[in-house]
DNA sequence: GGCTACTACTTGTCTATACAAGTGCATATC
DNA sequence: GATATGCACTTGTATAGACAAGTAGTAGCC
């Protein structure tokens, strides 16, 4: 067995400080330099170390000053959100999906201001709803910036899903996300065939492409059909 | 205004190729050595860009082969879940919590299988009921592995959360979430001050530490006191 | 006191070079 | 034909040195 590079063994070293205590946020680490020397490595080898355990958020450093232990971050787990025709595949399920419009529109007060439009703006509008082997699970309802995204509307949604297409024409710098439970409107509700009670889950989403919001988005599930489910590993890979 | 560093140009000449698709997945990048000479910089500049891009993902290296385009990742949001606490300070509120339930009890069938312990192996199980201004926002029941956060029992959880005790005393090296929308169990319902009807938000959460499941968590929020949102930055910043 | 200049130290970037290790291919050998 | 060897090429790691740029403190000057 090979020992491991160097430079891990740097970064070892650093780790089993900061976890066993010996450093503690906020703590100067030592220079690149004395470090390089205490293992008998060259600077940029220490350098190396020092940038990666930056990168995974372990050190921060400032020029001119030096290198210090990072505070932990506040908790915040991550859940991850798929798409709803992988998520039915990942389940086992057979995903359709039906048109119920695809057309050009005039953007209201509210539309032009989630994506950033005047009102009147043209924008595109659709409304899909997805089953899984006939039993509509998701109700979704999507505006979409015809700058980011002129082809939107000549694609056929029954074969690849709007995310699909929209992710390799518009590659998604960010997205904001709500969930809430809400109670299902009745046009929603006369779709996915469920009763007036029942719960249902509703994910909004904004995305945003070549630096202006793309789409504007709005998923309605069943509780009893659908949940949001993720892992979420912590930590040092890659 | 100073050029961008020499090894950042390289790196927005290979993203622009990707993103213009002038290189397509599975492409193969011009060498280190190929690529270095092109900018007239030595090999470790370079290597440097490679290496930053493989770790961004649009890249992937093998020893011996060469450098390749990376095969986009199938699309999947994240939604960062903050702490209820958190989520209510960032919000302008004021959050109490008040401690239904803190006892030492015996799994039962359910909770032994979700805890992987066996039935009738000692837990603790906690019920807290957190408020902004008076108002119930979230009943949140939680079983714990005694293994892992022996302390538990015996903390003042109007003063700190059990997350942020668990946080310290066990780094999370895995969590599992299921968002879905429910009605809300009766008991509950008197708790959090709402009507049968009124749809709710429960989260379940699995965590592990130390290789073993540190707790099993359940939380109820009523749909129109709160919703979880997140925003997600994919790519390139730091 | 308030200002500037200088110095020592830090991290950031970059070069030129070196050897190790892994791949793929052509060539030589059995 | 099957196997072994060597070569060209790739990435991975490491070195020693250089200059740029930013910080903090100190000394000197007005």
């Amino acid at each position: 067995m090979s020992p491991p590079a160097l430079y891990e063994q740097i970064k070892q070293h650093i780790v089993t400080a900061i976890d066993t205590g010996r450093l503690k946020p906020d703590d100067r680490v030592p220079s690149e330099i004395r470090l390089a020397r205490e293992f008998g490595a060259s600077r940029m080898t220490a350098n190396r170390a020092f940038k990666e355990l930056a990168e995974e958020g372990r050190l921060v450093r400032f020029q001119g000053m030096g290198t210090f232990v990072a505070r932990p971050k506040p908790e915040a787990a991550l859940l991850e959100i798929k798409s709803i025709a992988r998520e039915i595949a990942d389940w086992g399920g057979v995903h359709s999906c039906e048109v119920l419009l695809l057309a050009e529109e005039t953007a209201d007060r509210q539309v032009s201001v989630k994506l950033g439009l005047a009102p009147g703006d043209a924008v595109f509008h659709s409304i899909l709803l997805h089953r899984d082997r006939g039993v509509g699970v998701q109700y979704s309802e999507r505006y979409v910036n015809p700058a980011v995204a002129p082809g939107y509307l000549v694609q056929d949604y029954t074969r690849i899903t709007p995310s699909a297409y929209l992710l390799e024409t518009a590659p998604v710098q960010e997205a904001e996300h709500v969930i809430e439970a809400v109670r299902c409107p009745v046009h929603v509700r006369m779709h996915l065939q469920i009763g007036a009670a029942e719960p249902c889950l509703r994910l909004t989403r904004r995305t945003w492409s070549f630096d202006q919001v793309a789409t504007f988005s709005t998923m309605i599930s069943p509780g009893c059909r659908y949940q949001l489910k993720g892992t979420f590993n912590r930590g040092i890979h890659r």
